[in-house]
DNA sequence: GCCGTTTTCGGCCCGACTGTTTTCAGTCG
């Protein structure tokens, strides 16, 4: 799957043509770039089937490029705008506050062409120097420069829940605030997020921010204003707080959720209306206010249902909210039980009983105990003696608790098959099959193994770990077109660092293949984390029916046998 | 460079904040 790159590619592109003062291409450039970021298919394929023009904003000069770009892995125009400009544009803009314009500049004026260019340059006080330049830029660029030279890494939502949280609540707490909301893709639940967006109404907004910016996590005020400021935690995160109105919170809810793209759409319908929608409101021809004090009343004046946060990523929700034919998304409640949590019999740091105690007291109905198969031997899972040993502690749990301990295996999938014997896998009540390395013929042998085994849940699918490994490159159709005729289902793990199956991926084939949401837990602690893997199950559009362990035990063992 | 129920030319989101400025350009979201 190249579509990051690619798009990286045209964004740089950008950046060297605004670095030329050329108007309006970079804009071109740029959204190409973000509809294939957005892509849920591999643009490769795209180009097979030779359709690159039907992407938005892709027309027959970057379609083009990009043809190019596929077929040769190189790519003539942007090496001669590289060139004619030799500088690392895309570390550079990393900088907070340095754009294309003033990387040319200091380029142009001390020969700055690197992040370490840069910081001499900063610390021998020649930036200070330059024209349009002061003290407090090269202040600036001396304090972020650590940053920028880390990379653009976007943290892991799972890892940041508690941080959110934590804001939330207490600028919810403080007088000078009378309603707190963390927006932006916090709030859509996508897997990665890059800062947090907080929006806030206040009863003294002079005072609200006072609180913000002196927060105990704040390490650094980036940028103060009366309706807007910036800061940086001390985990390294950004976060953003806004004040609004009352009269304007629900256009400001919208506009701060995004995306960017779902903003994009629901702006044009406005316009197409001679009205106009911003972070006010919205406003007819006349300028007066039609909605903006609560989102449902922005989406209802535009002809729309309310769309959950989840579903606003510009794939369709629109059109389905037009039809009101939104889908009646899965919740966190309709989730009866676990079917992925790991104990001390293998890499799990609590025992079977305490993971169903904690379960049970989670309000599940049954939990599946999986410990991983033999042949992972780095985490050392039990042997097929230790397994059935196993089943005493099983039954001391299922005696101890209001929860159903069922007793599984997370095999792992090789190349003959699967990691047990036939004989282990039947004594399963559910068996579980993942990969965990990368292998030369993923399909192949998932394929096989679904055909040799009786597995019932395929986990962690892409074997993916977000910022850390690419998710492997398999037919899909394939993959679901056999789990379905074997009836096994593919799980949605909620795991900060895997969120896997890929949500887009659960968009397409839902309904092809069935799910279930897991926790893949290895701590009690960890199995909190259902309500992640739920959200990734609502991003993909899934309503109860498509997730398997929203039934009742006796009907999902039915599905399974 | 892209796009079109204003379609083959003429537009292209826009408001807040910052820094270095006497009125604004660049950056960011």
């Amino acid at each position: 799957m190249k579509n990051t790159e690619v798009a990286s590619r045209l964004y740089e592109i950008a950046d060297f043509l605004e670095m030329q003062d050329i108007e309006y291409k970079p804009r071109a450039y740029r959204n190409a770039a973000r509809s294939i970021e957005a892509l849920s298919e591999d643009i490769e394929a795209i180009h097979e089937r030779d359709e690159l023009q039907d992407i938005e904003g892709v027309g027959e000069s970057i379609a083009e490029k990009i043809a190019e770009y596929l077929d040769t892995g190189e790519l003539e125009y942007y090496q001669r705008l590289k060139d004619d400009l030799p500088v690392d544009v895309e570390a550079l803009t990393r900088v907070e506050g340095l754009g294309p314009k003033r990387v040319k500049q200091l380029h142009d004026a001390l020969g700055v062409a690197t992040l370490d260019d840069l910081e001499d340059a900063a610390e021998d006080g020649r930036i200070a120097s330059v024209e349009d330049f002061g003290e407090q830029i090269q202040e600036n660029v001396l304090e972020q420069i650590e940053t920028a030279k880390r990379g653009e890494e976007r943290m892991l939502l799972g890892k940041i829940v508690p941080t959110a949280r934590h804001l939330e609540t207490h600028l919810y707490d403080a007088p000078a605030f009378d309603q707190v909301d963390v927006v932006g893709s916090f709030r859509r639940h996508r897997p990665t997020v890059g800062d947090l967006d907080i929006l806030a109404l206040a009863n003294d907004s002079e005072q609200a921010m006072e609180t913000f910016c002196t927060l105990d996590a704040v390490t650094e005020v980036i940028e103060r204003g009366e309706t807007r400021s910036s800061v940086t935690l001390s985990d390294d995160l950004q976060a953003d707080l806004r004040i609004v109105d009352e009269a304007s919170y629900g256009a400001a809810l919208v506009y701060f959720t995004g995306s960017k793209d779902h903003n994009i759409t629901l702006r044009d319908r406005a316009i197409d209306n001679d009205w106009k929608l911003n972070e006010y409101g919205l406003f007819d021809a006349e300028d007066d206010k039609l909605a903006g004090e609560t989102e449902a009343e922005v989406y209802e004046e535009l002809g729309l249902s309310w769309i959950p946060p989840e579903l606003r990523e510009e794939t369709g929700e629109i059109d389905a909210a037009e039809a009101d034919a939104l889908p009646d998304l899965v919740q966190p409640n309709d989730i009866r039980g676990d079917l992925h949590v790991h104990t001390t019999a293998s890499d799990g740091d609590n025992t079977i009983r305490e993971m169903a105690e904690h379960a049970a007291s989670n309000g599940l109905e049954y939990v599946l105990i999986t410990d991983h198969g033999p042949a992972l031997s780095v985490v050392g899972g039990p042997s097929e003696s230790e397994f059935m040993d196993q089943k005493e502690a099983i039954d001391d749990a299922n005696d101890a608790t209001d929860v159903t301990v069922l007793h599984g295996l997370e095999a792992n999938i090789t190349e003959e098959g699967l990691d047990i014997s036939q004989e282990w896998a039947t004594e399963c009540d559910l068996l579980v099959a993942a990969l965990h390395d990368t292998p030369d013929q993923p399909t192949e042998n998932v394929i096989h193994a679904f055909d040799a085994y009786p597995v019932d849940i395929f986990a962690h699918p892409l074997n993916r770990l977000l910022n850390e490994r690419e998710p492997l490159d398999f037919d899909l159709d394939a993959l679901v077109e056999t789990a379905a005729e074997e009836r096994t289902a593919f799980e949605i793990n909620a795991q900060p660092e895997r969120l896997d199956f890929d949500w887009r991926s659960v968009k397409q084939y839902r309904g092809d293949v069935p799910f279930v949401v897991s926790t893949d837990a290895h701590s009690t602690a960890e199995l909190d984390a259902l309500d992640l893997g739920v959200a990734q199950a609502q991003r993909g559009w899934c309503e109860g029916d498509h997730v398997l362990n929203t039934n009742p035990l006796d009907e999902l063992l039915e599905y399974f046998a």
